[in-house]
DNA sequence: ACAAAAGTGTTAACGGTACACCCATGT
DNA sequence: ACATGGGTGTACCGTTAACACTTTTGT
């Protein structure tokens, strides 16, 4: 063990990736940051997180850090890696840092936790004069996010796809209580990252205990309304005892 | 963000799980740890691990701990997960930190890495008054390891079967160079957790063009001797691309 | 000769994939 | 009437799973 004191000591932080589904298109909950930068305040976006207190859970860390910063409570996470490169945190990441905790951080190590919401939640829009706000996972990609908060959410996406093949009902919790058979084979079609036949997936759904059809409908669309299905977690339940 | 200075500040470690395989048994690198108690010198074990400098990154981090307990060099590891329960840390183990690092350490969260190693490789067995063993890891999760170690040896184990499904390569690094397909099987059976038919296993392995049989065959054996195969990495990459 | 493990093919069931037309509804 | 998306069945193919006897070698 080696012994060079002092020289082990961090700050730990999560990260939120909070995923919803909102015409299937997939969004990440994002919170949008303001810098001073030559005198200028810009703006750029970052994942909900913040530093870990010393004896704290870290799953408990995880969701308080989440309902602090966006009211969304009790929302169950999945913690899926640690990230702790050295060159993580940016000059602007820095200032930023220092400005908000008054506090010089030197390393920050930050545990990545991942949520499946839906997006018709209410959320607390602004919280300590931050906005908070959905954002279509795509774009969100394209721009710089705070920190390696992009590569954080890339992880996010590949740590969902692992996990939804091996217990497909994290899927389900993307969705409304009540979904078509487009929105869950749009969801499928994003997990396996390829189109889907409809006539295939049908059979294979239909062929799942855990997926209920109801006799209810969709109203005043323009054109045939389509049936809305259910997911049955307690059939679910059943249908994988022995797995893992 | 929370503000509450000072509350997050944490210790961090690494512990390693390095896995390898001998007799068609698998077997994990442990620490052997004597602890003073009731006056009795009292011996556990512990997974090779130790704290991570600040501005360290994880991965080096887990590379040079892993170097310095077990001499084992360049092991290329795998981040599977973070450890941060509050109760992972017991009064014996307090006390063995207290002892080990003259230092009081309140909360100790830890990062998960795993390897997969080869038996025969020479370790430093003794150090700093340590006993480097490898211990069946069947042996190994019936005992009470240091800390939170057996839920972390489990989790490894989880993470090697989900990996080795997407990415079989990482089991050929657990095997000698040349191997029989007995040996591949074994190792096969452990990550899918059940028995395989000996000829569907030869068929579905001769269809993969990297392993690849050798004119050689084992020696001095009491019965028919096996023909031993190789890993071809360069053809498992080529049968890989486009794969992630 | 016998014990111990290696090596080797065929068949049946199943799951996955490809594919095209009619139906219900609102404008 | 037309535009839009919803709903449905069949045939082929590849993969997996089940299954038993002969060969080699050392004792």
């Amino acid at each position: 063990m080696n012994t060079k004191l002092g020289l082990s000591v961090n700050h730990m932080s999560v990260d939120c990736v909070v995923l919803g589904l909102s015409d299937s298109t997939l969004y990440v909950l994002l919170i949008k940051r303001s810098v001073e930068e030559n005198g200028e305040t810009v703006y750029d976006y970052k994942l909900p997180g913040g530093l870990i207190y010393t004896d704290e859970d870290l799953d408990s860390a995880a969701s308080r850090v989440l309902q602090e910063l966006t009211g969304v409570r009790n929302q169950s996470m999945m913690q899926f890696k640690a990230f702790g490169s050295r060159d993580r945190i940016s000059q602007r990441d820095y200032k930023w840092l220092r400005e908000t905790l008054n506090e010089d951080i030197h390393s920050l190590v930050t545990i990545g936790y991942v949520a499946m919401g839906r997006i018709g939640r209410k959320l607390n829009l602004h919280n300590a004069g931050n906005e908070v706000c959905w954002m279509p996972v795509n774009e969100a990609l394209k721009m710089n996010l705070a920190f390696d908060h992009n590569v954080i959410v890339e992880e996010a996406l590949k740590a969902v796809r692992r996990h939804a093949e091996a217990d497909p009902a994290v899927l389900f919790t993307l969705l409304p209580a009540k979904f078509t058979a487009l929105q869950l084979r749009m969801l499928y079609e994003f997990v396996e990252n390829k189109e889907i036949d409809v006539r295939n997936f049908k059979k294979k759904m239909m062929q799942l205990a855990y997926v209920e059809p109801l006799d209810e409908y969709e109203q005043g669309v323009a054109h045939r309304a389509a049936r809305y299905y259910r997911f049955d977690r307690i059939k679910y339940k059943k249908s994988r005892r022995g797995t893992d």
